[in-house]
DNA sequence: ATAACATATGATCAACTGTTCATATGATAA
DNA sequence: TTATCATATGAACAGTTGATCATATGTTAT
């Protein structure tokens, strides 16, 4: 299968190109966005804490459900916890959150 | 497994929550940004637009790969396309793909 | 110490995803 | 038309993922 040619191209556009190591690791971040329940904890967190039962009454799933995604949005830094005895409360940990979802709503919203 | 209350909390956050479908369009739409062949194609096409088969030789992948994932870019209105002879060019359809990926990847860079 | 509540975790399993292979479509040139 | 190049597509298969279930950990109150 010989092709036509791209040497010219390829040469500078690979000079651009992040390493693999990065890209890869962004592309983790956003898989990590890209399920359904993980965008309705993170949308709910947008408006205050919340402890994991409370999020799993919200969506009306169970504890261990949510508390599966949480440890997955916390080793993403998404999201920070802190204990209040029993309780443990979950909040955004930073705006890149926001940042990054409204841009996504922006795009479907056309 | 009787829990402690959340009533009120749980109306306030509900109420502020889009729709289902909509959240499920979001994350579909993350979803397709979580995938390193998918970014580093997207990535590619920063630079300027680009045939199928430069791209399968820059990331050194098959072209039916290639043009299977330029296939859920395009369904997802990240890419569009335009024929030229036999060649079909690929380029960004907007710039939500860049601004979506520029704050993915501040979040990972700290 | 024991009971009750809040959360975390490991195993399991069905559903989904990405690549490959073979083949089809579409366009151009001879 | 036939050959060739460029791209698309469907089936198949391995690898991954998300919910569930059972159980474990951690905290507080009695």
């Amino acid at each position: 299968m010989k092709t036509h040619d791209h040497s010219k191209l390829l040469s500078d556009v690979s000079g651009q190109m992040p390493p693999d190591e990065v890209l890869a690791e962004l592309s983790e971040l956003f898989s990590v966005f890209g399920d359904s329940t993980r965008i309705k904890i993170l949308w709910a967190l947008f408006e205050r804490e919340m402890c994991v039962c409370a999020i799993a009454e919200l969506l009306k799933m169970t504890q261990s459900a949510i508390s599966h995604q949480l440890k997955l949005l916390r080793h993403a830094k998404l999201v920070g916890s802190r204990r209040e005895g029993k309780t443990i409360y979950y909040f955004l940990a930073d705006d890149h959150v926001r940042s990054i979802i409204g841009q996504g709503m922006e795009h479907i919203s056309e």
